[in-house]
Formats: structure tokens, C-alpha cells, sequence
DNA sequence: GATCTATATTCCGATTAAGGAATGTAGTGG
DNA sequence: CCACTACATTCCTTAATCGGAATATAGATC
């Protein structure tokens, strides 16, 4: 994976907020709908975005599209490193802590860990 | 300075290797016109893009510009970390460390640390 | 002041990106 | 099979970006 790649993903705001929450967390689509409170075809496309540049995969279980990023070993070491520092510049900035704040506040069946599992139950998810 | 802005700048090539090389230290507009190969047009424009920016500051010195990073009080946080961040992943490309070696084959009056005099003196530079 | 050098700017075309409306699709449950 | 849910894709418009050719500008030199 190219840094140049890596960077042309991180220069959006949308796909800065979707990346810092998968930080967290496999996620499914309407999980980022509400914590980000952006229509479904804004979250979907960014979503698209970064799967073709390998900065997210993506599996369906059920209805529900889980996201996550990609495994710890399938990491470059240029993701790597910009994970850390986005971590790191997101923990001081407003936006990047309300939309922690509101991921917190999900539905608590619907923890981050243990998404797959809840959302493939088909028991509903979180929004 | 927004991290987005940031990652704007950092997400072309030709743009990372000039922050790249200014990472040295001081260089002007011919200094990376022969490192990089690239046509003075391009060069300028995105030294223009950076310097719009904030991420690099320009100063005059006779018939040269001289552009430089930000004095190291200047620099957000953001940036800091992201500086760090690019060094570490240059470290590793073939591109950058191209780049690098050619800064060193310059002629030695013209070394990074004291561009601002030497291009001053009128004596020429370095193309 | 004419000229030269280093650099910036303008004008252009081509490409890419972003967002929304509408529509398509895969899987689920009746 | 029908309807529903979650999500993706297509189509369209607008705006941003990139690169190059040509031109402009600022300062130095003669």
C-alpha cells in the first residue's frame, strides 16, 4: 500500500471520522449513520472509498455490512504509523471526540467488540 | 491549522517530496527543480499550494526564494506529529531516498543549512 | 534603461472528487 | 413470492485539482 494512497484517503473529513471510529472497532453502516449523522449514501460511497484502497475491509453478516480496519498483520507499516498519529491529533480535536462520545452511547448490546456477533443475530441493530 | 488541510497537502506526490526535503532544512525553487526533475511550473504551484497553507513560509533573498518549513514554535501539534510521521515512512521509499541523495550531491556551498546566504550572495546557485 | 535570471501567475484542458436523488440488490422474514 | 431492511450503485451536477504553455514580475547586472 502506497503512502500517497493512504494520504488521498485521509484528506476528507468524512473518511478522517469513519477511520478514527474503526479505531475502536468493527462497525456496520448505520452505526456511522448515527454517530455521524450523514445520509447513507455519503457514509456508503466513503465506505466504498477506502475498501478499494484497502484501508478497510468489509464482510457481510446478515442485512449488516461490517466494517473494520484491516487486520493488525495486514497492516503496512505506513498505516500503521498514520493510524498512531491520527489517533493522536484526533484525542485534542472537538469533532473526533463528540463522534467517540456518541459511538459510546450506541445501543450497549451493540458494543464495538462485539458487533459481528449482535448484528449478525439479526436481532437489529443499533439504529 | 486543521488537520485536514494537512492531509490535503500531503496527498500528492510531488508535494510530499518537497516537504520531504525541506525537512532538512531551508531550499529554494531550483534546488528542487533539480532534485525532483520536474518543471519549474509544477514546482511552484505546489510550493504555492503548501505555502497558502501555512505548511511552508517564503522569504526573498535577491533573485531566490527561499522556502522553508515553519519555525519549529510555529508548528501545530498536528503537523508536528505528521512531519515525524512522513520522515519515518520516507525513510523506507525508494523515492524519497532518491530524492535525499541527490540533496547531498548539490554543490557543497550550497548545502541546506546555509541556502539563505549562499543564494543571497549572488553568486549563482546551484542549477 | 535594457536585459537576464529566478520565480510566480494566468489560461487552458483533462481528470478526479464530492454530494444528492433515484434506483438497484442481497439477505431476512412473513 | 412479497415486502422489508441495510446497503451499494448509477446518474448527474458542481467544484477542486493537476499539469503544461505562455506570459508576467521582481530583483540583479550591465
Amino acid at each position: 500500500m502506497k503512502l500517497i494512497q493512504i494520504y488521498q484517503c485521509l484528506c476528507d473529513e468524512t473518511r478522517l471520522r469513519l477511520l478514527h471510529l474503526l479505531m475502536q472497532g468493527p462497525l456496520c453502516v448505520c452505526h456511522f449513520q448515527s454517530v455521524l449523522g450523514e445520509p447513507q449514501v455519503k457514509i456508503s460511497k466513503h465506505l466504498g472509498y477506502l475498501k478499494t484502497r484497502g484501508l478497510v475491509t468489509a464482510k457481510r453478516s446478515g442485512n449488516w455490512m461490517i466494517y473494520a480496519l484491516p487486520a493488525d498483520k495486514a497492516r503496512s507499516a505506513e498505516l500503521k504509523a498514520n493510524l498512531a498519529c491520527l489517533q493522536d491529533c484526533a484525542a485534542e480535536d472537538a469533532v473526533f471526540k463528540r463522534d467517540l462520545a456518541r459511538l459510546k452511547k450506541l445501543d450497549l448490546a451493540c458494543a464495538p467488540a462485539q458487533v459481528a456477533e449482535v448484528c449478525g443475530s439479526g436481532k437489529g441493530c443499533c439504529c
